[in-house]
DNA sequence: ATGAAAGCGCTAACAG
DNA sequence: CTGTTAGCGCTTTCAT
């Protein structure tokens, strides 16, 4: 070995007390060992005598865990009620009490049990997310933004995905309505769903819709984005370089995007006789894509431009142009919905109707954290840009 | 307008009762509102008395809120036990008993509160995970796969983001822990932390580690991939094709997985005298990719084959390329680990080493469950796949 | 400023 | 098989 050599170099140490590990998922089940058989790690004073009668699935004895907070009471010689005070940050608390308090916990290790606050106080810092689809970057980055907003309010987040399925939409309502979150962020797979507008009217638990419309049944605040002014730009863009066939390959007809996307499209055509929209929705699969593509393109008048709406249709749709060997935008010019991260490298560069996904997470998080402080429902929209780029040109003369 | 028009014309509905949402995210807070001015629907029997002296934080009577277990038992005229009993599904219970309480559960349209059986039962059927960026999409995928496999047992998904913070990694864990989840997922940012070496210690919940290391102090389960197959391969291939230089950009070294892909390509290189590795970690980050691209590239000695260690890695390794105006195989041979969605259409095609991040997640998942049920920590590897593709080629004959 | 007591809504002994 | 009872661990009146 010669030359450059890593700085640093590391030994490989298999951890110690772990099995070769080749690769076996489906553990086969342990014969004698059901439920229950757990480890048991006795803790050190287990020879005392039992509290109390009821004893319920006595928590091995951890560092933290079994240290409540009477135990700190009695070591600092006051009542529960003024370690609990102290610990809330009370006004009315003696900086002696305080002192006193302060130091049991430290001694102890104590962490209170948010279970029982959540019980007692009759609010989880949580807010539940139901996502239809959580590996979709769009939406994994509206967490992001949600999660690090809420995070700084001391809420959690507790993730429900719906893979789509709009009674799961319903169903994770309802579960994390049963988990008394305090709020709900709702990224609904299907917006017309009778199951999903009746779980979220059950619940008045505050609810914000990201890029949602709802029956106003259900008062809700939403974080809507722009889409009319983006496929508008678009459109503006493609008629200006001559183009007279434009095709929408949409999502999902029963969620707000694409039924904006849309309207947008045909009512920006309005102005231009001449020139002519198709639209095409369906899912927001790459399937989709791909089988809207192949039928425009043998269609009897096929677009000169396509605009995909969204990230997993425009694979749909680059399949389809890369089996035919079409051309961009020699033969087509396309426009895509919302940002992918290897986007820009493309040849030519994509056209792209861009958006904030971390901003309108985060100002989701923020409109609820409004509603929880007190406020009323409140609608925001983001804005959306056209970034128009070399994958669209002028058509090619009529055939 | 004239030729062919969209199936489905929708009017434009602007929910009513909305204002028009003029993009305001900064919402002036109300003067007198502070909190606790909430809307207070007052439910209909709010005449009668008060049921007891304490009353704390009273939800809005809605719809299933506020009924409680004791009401149903009263309803159907039996002991709130039985009740329980009935609803946990316990086997001791007549026909007759389960008829009138399922009744009265009906009629009352009863849902138990889970954060009171929570406490009770000592067990929050909660997982919580901790990662350092959920907006990736190999974690986003990581997740879906835990999160669908954890709620098909009921167990639901507490999202904590580190944004790759280790101490945020430590501190999450001890958050997730107060909330009292019954196991932790952990994708970490940096396993040499100390702080989260120690909150892991702390709490003795069952762990598994999503393809991280951690001193064997704190046992855990793991799903690790197998980066050294994946970089052998690729190795292998580049080494067939000639290349005597080969670098891997890789990210944090405080990962498994940037370790594992050094040690495999230094192990793979040993038996190949003349053909020089050469390694540059650093962070997962597109600025390192491209700071680290630019640094060889200046070099006296640039490489011929460059192995990005990660996505992110490659979109600045990508980046510094193409203001280079470097093409790729000709110039320089490319190989990335980890897919990400718009890869398939580049040309010339990546080379990729690839994995199932699915499919960790929901073995992650199922380790967890079987460590819940009282198996042992287990650690399970999953494959690694390399795709050879036109991104690589033999290299240009020495200068 | 502090303490005593009364639960939050449920489960699980235990005793019929 | 069903009812009684004693809490889970904490917060919050209410009364000093």
């Amino acid at each position: 070995m010669d030359g450059l050599q890593p700085r640093r170099h590391r030994r490989r140490v298999r951890p110690a007390a772990r099995r070769p590990a080749g690769r076996r998922r489906h553990r086969p089940r342990h014969p004698g060992g059901g439920p229950g058989m757990s480890t048991e790690s006795s803790g050190q004073r287990n020879t005392a005598a039992p509290r109390s009668r009821t004893r319920p699935a006595r928590k091995s004895a951890a560092a933290s865990a079994g240290t409540g907070m009477s135990q700190v009471a009695e070591r600092a010689g006051v009542a529960m009620s003024s370690v609990s005070r102290v610990l809330s940050g009370h006004a009315d608390v003696s900086e002696a009490m305080r002192a006193r308090v302060m130091a049991a916990v430290e001694e102890l290790g104590y962490q209170p049990n948010m279970l029982a606050q959540m019980l007692r106080r009759g609010a989880t810092r949580t807010v539940g997310f139901v996502v239809g689809d959580i590996s979709n970057p769009l939406l994994s980055q509206i967490a992001l933004g949600a999660e690090t907003t809420l995070r700084a309010s001391d809420y959690a987040l507790l993730l429900a995905n719906s893979v789509n399925d709009p009674r799961l939409d319903a169903e994770n309502i309802q579960l994390l309505h049963q988990r008394r979150v305090d709020g709900f962020l709702l990224s609904l797979s299907d917006e017309t769903s009778e199951q999903t507008a009746e779980a979220v009217a059950r619940t008045d638990t505050p609810t914000i819709l990201i890029d949602r419309d709802l029956p106003t049944r259900a008062p809700t605040s939403a974080v809507l984005s722009d889409h009319r002014a983006g496929i508008t730009r678009a459109v503006e863009h493609l008629v200006g370089l001559g183009h007279e066939r434009i095709t929408l390959i949409a999502g999902s007809p029963h969620v707000r995007p694409t039924r904006e996307r849309i309207d947008a499209l045909e009512e920006a055509l309005e102005d231009s006789p001449g020139v002519v929209a198709q639209v095409r929705p369906g899912a927001f699969t790459e399937a989709h894509g791909r089988a809207a593509t192949r039928d425009l393109l043998d269609g009897r008048r096929p677009p000169t431009a396509i605009i995909a709406g969204g990230n997993q249709i425009l694979v749909g749709v680059l399949a389809e142009l890369a089996a035919r060997e079409i051309r961009i935008p020699h033969d087509l010019s396309l426009v895509t919905c919302d940002d992918v991260p290897l986007a820009q490298f493309f040849t030519p560069a994509l056209a792209t109707i861009r958006r904030d996904p971390y901003e309108m997470g985060a100002t989701a998080a923020r409109l609820l954290l409004a509603r929880l402080g007190g406020a009323a429902d409140e609608v925001a929209t983001l804005p959306t840009q056209f970034s128009a780029a070399s994958s669209c040109a002028p058509p090619r003369p009529r055939q």
